[in-house]
Order: structure tokens, then C-alpha cells, then sequence
DNA sequence: ACTTGACCTTACAGTAGCTATAAGGTTTAT
DNA sequence: ATAAACCTTATAGCTACTGTAAGGTCAAGT
């Protein structure tokens, strides 16, 4: 199939899934005499893989890894799984970031009258190098 | 005070300090003979702004948009309240987002064996273009 | 006077993960 | 024959910096 049957199958972009084959992480199965990129099923397998675990939240470099993973018939279980338990924590400390950001900005619009004059303890808070407080 | 105070003072990198010039946040006061950014105790008050805002979750256009407020002494503290809510909005999406890719990783990671075997639930969850059906 | 080190300058490339645009070539259907 | 839909490459833009190169300036010490 082309690329854009094998964008839509794998519900990425077409420019996307051009992309994924650029910086080497999915490439088609073949060129076509016309130049057309040709993908069958194992490519698109591929792309699907990838879009998954885009969505869950991988980044590039970590899908290459998975990627390998993925088609290594040798892999163990246990690697896998620890691959995913560390991103998890990554994810965690993420989560933390913003909840920290949302308390913070949560506090500063309490203290705020929100009302038609300028004093506003939203702007005071900022101004007031906050960072060193938090 | 030469970038590199204002830079400390600020708890900026001296090059997040000539990009926010470069890209209009935050002007130096003045340049000197020697071609020196000279910063004074308001451009180093707006320095310090821009870095709680950031701390805080916003974007350099958003930082832009409340510089402009705290610049402003005719703002109306109203205005900045219903900015913050609205940031905070989309800060709960991302947690939202973060949450369920959390979930969705856990998910896989429980269905695991970790062993020796090249069998991985992880694996196949994500080839199974686990997207549809999350 | 000279040197050393800390500080400053610009300009360009790289990071992540695409998306948009331009300017075209190919295929398919009417 | 022609129009729509598809494909191609190459380049620039987005966010928010950081790193590097190649140099100029300044203050202190010998």
C-alpha cells in the first residue's frame, strides 16, 4: 500500500509516518518504480506500534527502543517491563510538575479580588520572585 | 549591572537572557560603550517576573501577555484572574493526559510477567493498536 | 607591561516532534 | 483531455531554550 493508505491504517499523519522514516525509526518496505514509498503489512505493524506508544506517551528515542524490543523475537518480558515501570515514574514526576504549578497558580488566584482595580495579588505574587518561597 | 548579574539575580541562564531580548520580552536598559547589556533594577524586576512565570507553567507567549499586565497600571485585576483560571484549565487537561497514559502503562505493566520469556503483554498491548480501544 | 581568567559579544547549529508550504510529478476517473 | 486525488522533495517554522565557536573586554596580579 502507499503511504497515505498506511497513514490512515495507522491513524498518523502521512507527513508524520515520512518523518518517522527520515530519522530512521519506520521505513517502508520498498520504493515502487514511480518513487512512491510501498509499506506492507510488517511496516505497518510498525507504524501502528509506534502510534500506540506515542499515545502512551513515549517519546521518539524510547520508541526506537521499543521499536527493537518489539521486533525481537529474544527479548525478555522482564526488560520490557522494566522499561515501561521507569517511564511510569517519569510520568509520576511529571504529573507532580504540574500539579505543583496548578497549587501555586490555584493560591495566587484565591488571594485575587478579581475585580476592576489594578491591584492584583496574582501579579504581586509573580513579581515577588516567588521561586524562592515555593 | 552587567547580563551576568542580572542573570543571577534573576535565577536565569545568561543565554535565556539574551533570548528573551532576541525575541522581545525583556530589553536590557541600555547597551554601554563596550557593547555591554546594562541592566537596571526595572528590567531585572521584569527578568524576575518572567522566570516565576515560567516556574509557574507559562508559555513565553502567555509570559508576554502578563509582562504586558504587569506593566500595565491600569489593568484591571479581573483580566488577570480569569488568565490564570483559564491556564489553570489547561493545566488539569495535561494532568488529565498524563493520568491516562499512567493508567494505560500500568495496565500493561500489571499483565506482565517480567520473566525470562520473550512473551510481553506490554508488547502486544501496544501492537495491538491498543488506541481504539482506550 | 603583560598575562590570566572571568566576563562579555555575535552567530549558528542542535534539541523534540512534528506541521506547513512550495513546487512539482503520477494516477485515476470522467 | 482534464480535474481531483495522490505522491515526491526540500525548506522553513513551531517551543524554549542550550551548546559551541570565535572572538572582544575588563580587572587583578606579577
Amino acid at each position: 500500500m502507499n503511504i497515505g493508505q498506511a497513514a490512515k491504517l495507522s491513524g498518523l499523519n502521512d507527513k508524520t509516518v515520512r518523518y518517522y522514516e527520515h530519522i530512521n525509526l519506520v521505513a517502508p518496505t520498498k520504493r515502487n518504480p514511480n518513487g512512491y514509498r510501498e509499506y506492507d503489512q510488517i511496516a505497518l505493524s510498525e507504524l501502528k506500534f509506534v502510534a500506540s506508544a506515542r499515545q502512551a506517551g513515549f517519546t521518539i528515542n524510547e520508541c526506537k527502543e521499543l521499536l527493537a524490543l518489539f521486533r525481537d523475537q529474544n527479548r525478555h518480558s522482564k526488560h520490557v517491563k522494566s522499561f515501561v515501570l521507569e517511564k511510569i515514574e517519569t510520568i509520576d514526576d511529571q504529573i507532580k510538575a504540574l500539579q505543583d504549578m496548578r497549587a501555586t497558580l490555584s493560591g495566587l488566584a484565591a488571594r485575587c479580588h478579581g475585580d476592576e482595580g489594578s491591584k492584583c495579588a496574582i501579579i504581586e505574587g509573580l513579581a515577588d520572585s516567588f521561586g524562592k518561597q515555593s
